[in-house]
DNA sequence: CGTATTCTTGAAGCCAGTCAAAAACGGTGG
DNA sequence: CCACCGTTTTTGACTGGCTTCAAGAATACG
């Protein structure tokens, strides 16, 4: 399992088959049932690797409202932050379903980034792409209405499927705290999406999308 | 000018003098007067590093909203995200006083991360920083009163600042779309952390912080 | 010293949050 | 296969923080 870990990550599976068994060496696999919290907030910093299953990201403000950051399925990673800057986690991490990832320690992850620049290359993408998404929410938190950061989801959603018919990643409870709102108002914004003859819900968080150009554009 | 660019931005700066130069003949510099705009969404990707002076990179919603996201200093860089990416800038930059930059295009920029690997893990640090601190909006924005915000925010300038008495790095209409508001409400709530003695105003965006720990804790 | 911005203040309206409870759903064991 | 139970989702009524529009005051700058 260990080679196949290493060489199904992005950031590790462009490197020579040398360096890939070297890292293999260091990293260390854990596995989590659904539901069980992979780290918390002041945890010791660890970069982890989602080998299978998905696990959920997010941050509590100070109030304890809590903002669900991102999910990351198979070949995502997690943890450079506080790898990098010498901080402790800041984020809630728990598994969605069965997990396993390959996880790296701090002192670990520098030497691997020593050896072999091309690591370091490939998680800057990375993140230089979650940066430019959380700024695109960030504008849209404060710009635009709850309506249509929903819709743009929704057509996103059916876009990236290549299909009208659409099943949300996520309960309904978390894709409200993704759009940054609450369970009640997101449940009538769909309920109004329906009423303008936009979407129609199915059950199971099925949804098709019946006008995505005017799903996207909702004020 | 050109050596001393290279010298003087940390994720050049530590770099041999023969690679420094080899980086500084790829650069352009550019000078730019206050207000000017340096940067807009749509425009070729371009590695941009602050020389002199401060400029403001925003962005802005579908309705026309402005949302400033960082103020960038003698140091810091920008584009990373259009650079590494392969896509049109996103952001609005301009100058905020007088301006030197020095430019990377984004062909220059991959062959300096191909030639010097520690470039490559300078950027991923610092971009790992600002995704933390988006994160760290985001969760307040959502989560937090502007009230709360802006309490948190005067308390981490003084902290910064190391004194009880602060001048706003930048105008007050800047900083409500920095703390995802209006100008009005943002006149309002500094009137009640007046009201509230908490802090005291002086003309020139100068703010004595009377009481920095109630500050931070404002609800 | 005049003028254009920036900032402040007032009044009114609305979007979204909160609290509460009913309904629907999904999984489980008998 | 079906009744049961906990959770998720929906609906209703109400509240409130914030935005908006508008106009006046203060400030900065040429």
């Amino acid at each position: 399992m260990a080679p196949s870990c290493v060489a199904s990550v992005p950031i590790f599976s462009g490197l020579e088959p040398s360096a890939q068994e070297a890292i293999a060496e260091r990293l260390v696999h854990r596995a989590f049932a659904a539901g069980e919290v992979i780290a918390l907030p002041g945890d010791a910093p660890a970069l982890r690797v989602v080998h299978s299953g998905r696990m959920r990201q997010s941050r509590a403000s100070d109030t304890g409202v809590e903002q669900l950051l991102r999910i990351l399925a198979p070949g995502d990673f997690t943890g450079q932050g506080a790898v990098l800057t010498g901080r402790r986690e800041a984020h809630t991490t728990t598994a969605m379903s069965a997990v396993t990832v390959c996880q790296l320690t701090a002192a670990d992850l520098a030497a691997v980034l020593r050896e072999q620049p091309g690591v370091a290359l490939g998680m800057l993408v990375e993140v230089s792409e979650r940066l430019t998404a959380a700024e695109e929410q960030l504008a849209a938190i404060t710009g635009q209405s709850v309506m249509s950061r929903l819709g743009q989801y929704l057509a996103a959603l059916a876009a990236s499927a290549g299909s009208d018919t659409i099943v949300l990643p996520m309960t309904k409870r978390d894709l409200a705290s993704f759009l940054g709102t609450t369970p009640e108002t997101l449940s009538r914004r769909l309920r109004r999406l329906e009423d303008e003859r936009l979407i129609e819900q199915r059950p199971g968080g099925v949804i098709r999308v019946r006008a995505a150009d005017a799903l996207a554009a909702v004020q």
